[in-house]
RNA sequence: GGCGGGUUAGCUCAGUCGGUAGAGCAGUGGAAUCAUAAUCCACGUGUCGGCGGUUCGAGUCCGUCACCCGCUACCA
């Protein structure tokens, strides 16, 4: 790994939401350890990331708020730097794709690939909303089915029959987004052929494969054998990077084209704030750099096959040596979300707790082969159980030691037995293990090799019974104290990839400044001369208790203030008459089975008083068939049979529900006689 | 049902090339009393989800079944 130079980036969050613990584990906090771990082995590293901020997302975000993208931007922009800012990420520079200087970059590269010709060109009709501007994804227009006449629609696939389709061949189409009727155009797009790159990229991959992670490997192979294809790059929006020469078009260029060139150009702006501002073709231009992009998993066809294709492309460019990719983290066994609550908020979560105890958490189970999970519980016992038991105790009972029996100084060494040579030498075998995690990115193993010298520390401090010797051998008890200050100072050293507040505390408790403790060599130096003075206990981290825990857990999936909670739209005006034609009665469940190879469908018999009818519903997912048993439920009586399933369904159960919660079924308040009218 | 991922100790998870199953935490017992009731030592008979196959040998490779998670489909 002896490299001139290491280009390390984390993956653009999107500027339209709040990070959360699942990106940190994912594809911030191994970045930031790794770029701090190669850092204190003197390598020149450079560390950038920034927002991604076009996009569809953002500007349908901006128009459901009623405010302007760049309001949006704005805001998430300035909430995640913070966030990041306040969870210990050491970005040498951290942009974002709004800038100028992205904008020429991106415009740069497309103008180079579309005049070397190797840029195509296609014509598809696409629905046009002229009220709103734009040209509307699938998802932004609905209307009526061509199949089955179904009047809800959406651009992309029928909800009701399941077939698909082309958007223009959806009758009466309505854009979601200002009700208008949308016209067809022509959409002319730029595309990329990535195909082209097949076999390169095959090559550039296999030429890994003994090195890189077993889960990224598959991913991409799996890509490969299916065979790439060419690429839209372009889109027609007006939020984004206008395509170069079609400004006037409403053309901007796809995200997926620039925003992995936002990270050149915050190398780019970096090199021109520090006032070379052609320093950062170092980093990106240079054979002797090693690029390490940090990602998750959903994010690896990009940075595995588009941006080395289009490196390529460019020449003279790296390529990613690794892509260490990591899966998600779940929040207690439920993926995060924040429409649901579901999630923690990094700024209020840091409101509360101190940065390093969950770095730690995270990295000690940080999704490296498969998903992992989040549980407050595991954060508490992290916390208590190691960080304080471990490590904070023997910082803790270490310098009490000292200022108790040694006037707050470091003793002399003076004829060191076998024991103490033995623990100071355990520090450099303990050095190597961790760097050997860093340099194969084994992040939980760095953390918990870390942790072993604290571990070795507090036996050897138990082994040595120095509160003994202080009494019967003060040469032999100084030796003792001498060696476990320096264990400190190693340990400042060791934890700074990890708990990099922790590490800054130590250096003020033990006097020293970052070119004493601030070179991975430093571990094994033993740099605490006789005399030294150390500064009075304090306490590194504080316990967390139960009746903490039990708040926080109770907390998720409860909605804070004002959730965006969307109510679908009313459906048109009908009549009296219209209504009446629907004949609701009044059914008891007299039966109830789960349809056999089906999740949601139960089978009911159902008595409405005249006779008993068989229904199929789909509520399975919230009802257990043996509890419906006898309960009076509204059924729709004069529907149209239909079978699903094999079995056929007399008629409709009626029953509630959004999109996160239900279907919760309906019954009458108090009894009444099976088969009574419901208008 | 389709596609993808998974199933290893009480919990969270490692396990590289097929070669006697590991770590941290929790738990039990003991030692110690400098220290945030912290520390240290000792303690694991785990059907490696089930069954079959390949192999001298399978947690690992192949097949198959079960269950779990995600996406998707059925909820007319």
């Amino acid at each position: 790994m002896d490299n001139k130079r290491i280009l390390v980036t984390s993956a653009l969050p999107y500027a339209n939401g709040a990070i959360h613990f699942g990106h940190l584990a994912g594809a911030y906090l191994p970045a930031d350890m790794y770029a701090r771990y190669q850092r204190l082995k003197g390598r020149d590293v450079l560390f950038v990331c920034g927002s991604d901020e076009h996009g569809v997302s953002i500007l349908i975000s901006a128009r459901k708020e009623g405010v302007s993208p760049q309001d949006i931007i704005d805001r998430y922009h300035v909430l995640n730097m913070r966030a990041f800012d306040r969870i210990g990420m050491s970005f040498d520079n951290y942009s974002r794709t709004s800038l100028p200087v992205h904008h020429e970059t991106a415009r740069e590269w497309f103008v180079e690939f579309r005049d070397k010709g190797l840029l195509r060109q296609s014509i598809e009709k696409q629905l046009y909303d002229p009220e709103a501007r734009m040209f509307l994804p699938d998802r932004f227009v609905i209307g009526t089915c061509p199949h089955c006449g179904y009047d809800r629609a959406y651009g992309d696939q029928c909800e009701n029959c399941s077939k698909y389709y082309e958007q223009t061949e959806l009758l009466k189409p309505k854009s979601l987004l200002s009700d208008a009727v949308p016209e067809i155009r022509d959409a002319r797009h730029w595309h990329f052929p990535l195909g082209e790159y097949q076999e390169r990229l095959e090559h550039y991959i296999e030429g890994h494969a003994d090195e890189w992670k077993e889960n990224v490997l598959q991913q991409v192979r799996s890509w490969l054998k299916s065979g790439l294809s060419d690429r839209p790059i372009s889109r027609d929006m007006d939020w984004g990077i206008p395509v170069p020469g079609e400004e006037e078009a409403g053309k901007v260029i796809y995200v997926w084209f620039e925003a992995v060139l936002g990270y050149i150009s915050s190398s780019k702006e970096w090199a021109e704030r520090i006032g070379q501002p052609e320093k950062w073709k170092e980093y990106w231009c240079d054979e002797e750099t090693r690029y390490v992009p940090f990602i998750g998993k959903d994010n690896i066809v990009f940075h595995c096959l588009m941006f080395p294709a289009m490196l390529m492309e460019k020449g003279g460019y790296v390529l990613p040596a690794n892509v260490p990719a990591n899966e998600f983290l779940n929040l207690e066994g439920k993926k995060f979300s924040k429409s649901t609550g579901w999630s923690i908020e990094l700024n209020e979560f840091l409101d509360t707790y101190p940065a390093d105890p969950l770095r730690y958490t995270l990295a000690m189970n940080m999704p490296e082969t498969r998903d992992s999970d989040f549980f407050w519980k595991d954060f508490q016992a992290r916390n208590n159980n190691e960080l304080a038991d471990i490590l904070g105790n023997f910082v803790n009972r270490t310098v009490h030691f000292v200022h108790k029996h040694f006037d707050g100084v470091v003793p002399a060494a003076d004829g060191l037995l076998p024991e103490d040579e033995a623990f100071l030498a355990r520090f450099g075998e303990i050095a190597a293990q961790v760097s050997d995690c860093y340099e194969r990115f084994r992040f939980r193993d760095a953390v918990t090799a870390t942790m072993n010298l604290a571990r070795a520390a507090n036996k050897y401090f138990n082994d040595r019974e120095p509160w003994k010797t202080i009494k019967s051998d003060r040469r032999h008890c100084a030796n003792t104290m001498h060696c476990s200050l320096q264990a400190l100072h190693a340990l400042t050293v060791l934890i700074e990839p990890v708990l990099p507040f922790t590490a800054e505390k130590l250096r003020t408790l033990l006097n020293i400044d970052h070119a004493s403790a601030g070179h991975w060599d430093a571990i094994v130096l033993h740099r605490l001369p006789a005399g030294h003075p150390v500064g009075e206990r304090t306490i590194l981290f504080e316990k967390i208790d139960d009746a903490t825990m039990e708040k926080e857990t109770a907390k998720l999936g409860v909605l804070s203030e004002g959730p965006e909670i969307v109510h679908p739209e009313l459906k048109e005006q009908i009549t009296i008459d219209d209504f009446m034609k629907i004949d609701l009665r009044i059914g008891n469940i007299i039966k109830a089975e789960a349809v056999p190879k089906s999740k949601k469908l139960l089978k009911l018999i159902v008595d409405i008083g005249f006779e008993t009818r068989q229904l199929v519903a789909g509520i399975a997912t919230t009802c257990v068939p043996e509890d419906l048993i006898g309960r009076q439920v509204v059924i729709v009586a004069n529907l149209k049979p239909a079978t699903l399933f094999g079995i056929e369904s007399q008629g409709m159960i009626l029953a509630a529900s959004t999109e996160e919660e239900g279907p919760v079924l309906l019954a009458p308040v108090q009894a009444i006689r099976e088969g009574a009218i419901v208008k």
